[in-house]
DNA sequence: TTCCAGGTAGTCG
DNA sequence: CGACTACCTGGA
């Protein structure tokens, strides 16, 4: 069953720039795939499984366009819902500019990240997955990863367009086995020699966090109730989430701001530490913890965009590159 | 080939 | 508490 239908730009406040939105490297989930200007992914809107695919000109005031295939009919509002809270349409971009005017410091980002918006993941449990994966790695490595994990353990959906996986469920990832050698054990029968062990989380190029997945989907299961976490307040639901394996203060903003939208969260990275410091604080150093208290303070329900939005700016006007450490 | 980036956990003082 | 380092992998 296909349902199509457009949202107007008059449905949200300010523009909208979704090719840089996905692409931005937001860590709740990997870039969506791409065809004939249509991205795609597959997401659950209420329970069902569907095949969902958003086109729009960037910084247009043209119709956001949605496809939706399912096996049952989902209500035209459901999906609007939905699509809005991905891409954060709720938010007043018009509003956030104008606070960024407001700081000179802040206001030049606005010219190279007109549009962006937070990429929110579709599926809570993958963003936190995805965010322990990516600390102290790069982008590319996560995401792999990310994929691999859901072509080995998610359930394989069929569209015309090709095959999606679902991010697998807590109850399956906390019962993965961690590596090669635990794969192997786990086998019953006699195996060739040449064997390739695939079905491990490290096969998925995860690496020591291997563990940290595990335990922290086992968590999940039992103990980390994640729609109770969505209604804490902002310190208790950090701190809950820093009980989890491999998180730690960035990757626990990280998780509240793309997984469950948390505005004020602001995670940081040894690139927005530079930035924050070079900007407000020239020639000092300071502790990330001491960044972190800054921008909540300073930004306060913006310090997530905020984090967005400098990091895009840097990373486009060249200002990265002068603050990479010189090479020995 | 070696070296390095990138957050967290563990250890030591 | 704060400071220091090992961790794993891909890319330079």
């Amino acid at each position: 069953m296909k349902t199509e239908l457009e949202i107007n730009s008059a449905e949200f406040k300010g523009s909208l720039n979704l090719p840089l939105t996905l692409h931005s490297g937001q860590t709740s989930q990997p870039a969506w795939r791409e065809d004939d200007n249509f991205f795609q992914e597959l997401v659950f809107i209420k329970g069902n499984p569907c095949l969902l695919e958003v086109s729009h000109q960037p910084n247009t005031n043209l119709p956001v366009r949605v496809r939706v295939t399912s096996s049952d009919s989902i209500p035209d509002e459901e999906i609007k819902v939905k699509v809005s809270e991905i891409f954060d349409l709720n938010f007043d971009l018009n509003s956030f500019y104008k606070f960024l005017k407001d700081d000179p410091l802040l206001a030049p980002t606005i010219d190279f990240c007109r549009g962006l918006r937070l990429f929110k993941a579709h599926d809570p449990f993958e963003c936190i997955i995805s965010s322990i994966s990516s600390a102290n790695c790069s982008i590319i490595r996560w995401t792999r990863s990310i994929n691999d994990i859901k072509q080995k353990w998610g359930v394989r959906y069929h569209y015309s367009s090709g095959n999606f996986h679902s991010f697998p469920a807590p109850e399956i990832l906390a019962n993965v086995p961690e590596h090669d050698l635990e794969e192997m054990q786990r086998c019953e029968e006699e195996l060739p020699k040449d064997f390739v062990f695939e079905n491990n989380l490290q096969a998925c190029g995860v690496g020591y966090r291997a563990k940290y997945i595990i335990t922290a989907a086992e968590m999940i299961q039992n103990q980390v109730n994640l729609e109770k976490l969505a209604k804490m307040k902002y310190n208790e639901a950090y701190q809950t989430v820093l009980e989890l394996p491999g998180v730690g203060p960035k990757v626990a903003d990280c998780i509240l701001l793309y997984g469950f939208g948390r505005g004020e969260a602001f995670p940081v990275d040894v690139w927005i530490k530079r930035i924050i410091e070079h900007l407000y604080f020239p020639g000092e150093d300071l502790k990330p913890q001491e960044v972190r208290d800054f921008g909540r303070e300073r930004f306060e329900d913006y310090a997530g965009y905020v984090q967005l939005y400098l990091f895009h700016y840097a990373r486009k006007s060249g200002l990265l590159d002068s603050l990479r450490p010189a090479k020995k």
